[in-house]
RNA sequence: GGGCCGCUAGCUCAGCCGGUAGAGCAGGAGUCUUUUAAACUUCAGGCGCCGGGAUCGAGACCCGGGCGGCCCA
């Protein structure tokens, strides 16, 4: 191992080299002495002279080293790519007109002991670039690029709430019930208490109870937990932001979902005009609204709604090669026809408004349409981006729904939320009038850098372990 | 869970109808004072994902398994 300072004392970034040293004639030294370090990328020795890209986050610059004037010229030429170097020296611009540091001090700062991807075509594997991100992050600039862009939208997503008034919390990852959303969870046990908690699936029920306790704006980014496959766009963590704002309906929660979308869309990507996949997506509000079986006549030709004869229903869900449970009300085949027929189909955005009461057990009744809730779900380039209601107040109602969750549960649908006495009791208190919503943010991201699988908005996606 | 595709040197990839494994880069040893992934010479580098099978003979064919990708549920 060789000889390694604990700190290194860098004066510059590359970038800001560039930037300063800018109008350096071809030829000519700046008669400046600057410091940088990181990564070795390249080497071109020949000879007496060599030369050599250094990489560091904000870019690259090259080395120029010579027999006589840098120390240890030997073992400078034999670096290793992707050797960590300090270098010290004077900022000179080639006769190729290229910027440089000439090596007039250099220190090894880490050995790369494993060798070098190709220096020119990168990691193609993708399973390497999940399983060792590390080396994914050093050699290819896009998974850079996406991760400083989800950093920006996680810190521009805080600040707008802020600016609204919105206060961010933490509340328990760990639930004793796991509620919030209808979801496997992953289970785990306590020994001092010796009981089951849940890692949590939604933070939604704990919001509430803040809005409760009289927190009228309140918001959350955090992991959620979720016990189920892998997809393109399911990962069993994820981030989610949940918000809750009292006195606020869903109209309201359309207008900060569309506002907050279109404002990242126009920070980070330059326009709410995106492409996404090779096809146009534009974010420009206001997104079109429109209700679920408007959307469902549209697409698949039918108009149903929760109040169409179940017979009828079930024989509209058979015709599209679904086979209906004889538990399904009305409001279940609905939603599930409109999943079969029109949600794949839908492109976005669009908010597709007042899904069935019947499988939404924390929204509250629509004001003027029986049968049906207050909900929406943004769809955006084709998927489910966000899910939000004008949410359920009444202790009351709220507990039947809960009871007809838990006879869903009894008759085998294990997704199905359990009743949360803790949480009615909340309500109890008093819940004001208020507007719930939830983003996934990685699903956002992946929108953002367009990008078509969920591990590529994930530093370390969750993967089957390797073979010992 | 089902279907299809992939897995060959550290990395990126070839390999015909089944005949005993190759290139470029990276690595080692040399040559070279202005290069830009990319000079030249030379050397080394392989549990062909794993396990079975048919064959005189398998990286290639068949079966099972692993991991990954895409599509479907």
């Amino acid at each position: 191992m060789a000889d390694i300072p604990y700190r290194f004392e860098r004066t510059r970034d590359t970038a800001s080299l560039h930037a300063e040293y800018a109008d350096l004639a071809t030829a000519e030294s700046a008669e400046a002495t600057v410091a940088v370090a990181g990564r070795l990328m390249l080497r071109r020795v020949q000879g007496k002279l060599a030369f050599g890209t250094l990489q560091d986050p904000s870019g690259r610059v090259q080395l120029w080293a010579s027999a006589d004037r840098t120390p240890g010229y030997e073992a400078f030429c034999a670096l290793s790519l992707g050797d960590w170097i300090g270098v010290t020296g004077e900022v000179v611009r080639t006769r190729r007109g290229e910027l440089s540091v000439r090596v007039d001090q250099w220190v090894v700062l880490a050995e790369a002991r494993r060798p070098f991807p190709d220096k020119w075509h990168g990691l193609s594997d993708v399973d390497t670039r999940y399983r060792q991100r590390y080396v994914d992050l050093w050699v290819s600039e896009e998974a850079r690029d996406t991760f400083a862009l989800r950093s920006r939208a996680i810190s521009l997503l805080r600040r707008f709430l802020e600016d609204r008034g919105f206060v961010e919390v933490e509340t328990p990852v760990l639930h004793p019930i796991a509620g919030g959303a209808m979801a496997k969870p992953f289970v785990t046990h306590h020994n001092a208490l010796d009981m089951e908690l849940y890692l949590r699936v939604a933070t939604e029920l704990y919001l509430k109870r803040l809005v409760v306790g009289g927190v009228e704006k309140v918001f959350e980014v955090g992991r959620t937990f979720r016990n189920e496959g892998l997809s393109p766009r399911h990962n069993p963590e994820f981030t989610m932001v949940e918000l809750y704002q009292a006195y606020a309906d869903y109209g309201d929660m359309m207008a900060i979902t569309e506002e907050l979308v279109a404002h990242l869309a126009t920070e980070l990507c330059g326009s709410t005009k995106l492409g996404y996949g090779g096809r146009e997506l534009d974010l420009t509000t206001p997104w079109r609204r429109a209700t679920l079986t408007e959307l469902v006549e549209e697409h698949a030709g039918v108009q149903i709604d929760v109040g169409t004869p179940p017979e009828e229903l079930r024989a509209v869900a058979e015709a599209h090669g679904l086979a209906p449970d004889p538990s399904w009300g009305p409001g279940k085949l609905v939603l599930e026809i409109y999943e079969k027929t029109t949600e794949a189909e839908l492109w976005g955005p669009v908010f597709v408004c007042d899904y069935p009461a019947e499988v939404s057990p924390l929204a509250r009744a629509h004001r003027s349409k029986p049968g049906l809730a207050e909900r929406f779900e943004a769809i955006v380039a084709g998927r489910e981006l966000a899910n939000a209601f004008s949410e359920l107040v009444d202790p009351d109602v709220q507990r039947a729904r809960f009871e007809e969750q838990a006879a869903a549960r009894l008759a085998g649908d294990d997704e199905a939320m359990v009743i949360d006495d803790d949480f009615i009791r909340a309500l109890e208190y008093g819940l004001p009038p208020t507007g719930g919503l939830g983003i996934g943010i990685d699903r956002l991201v992946m929108l953002l850098a367009d990008v078509p699988h969920i591990r590529d908005v994930l530093l370390f996606p969750t993967l089957r372990p390797e073979q010992a």
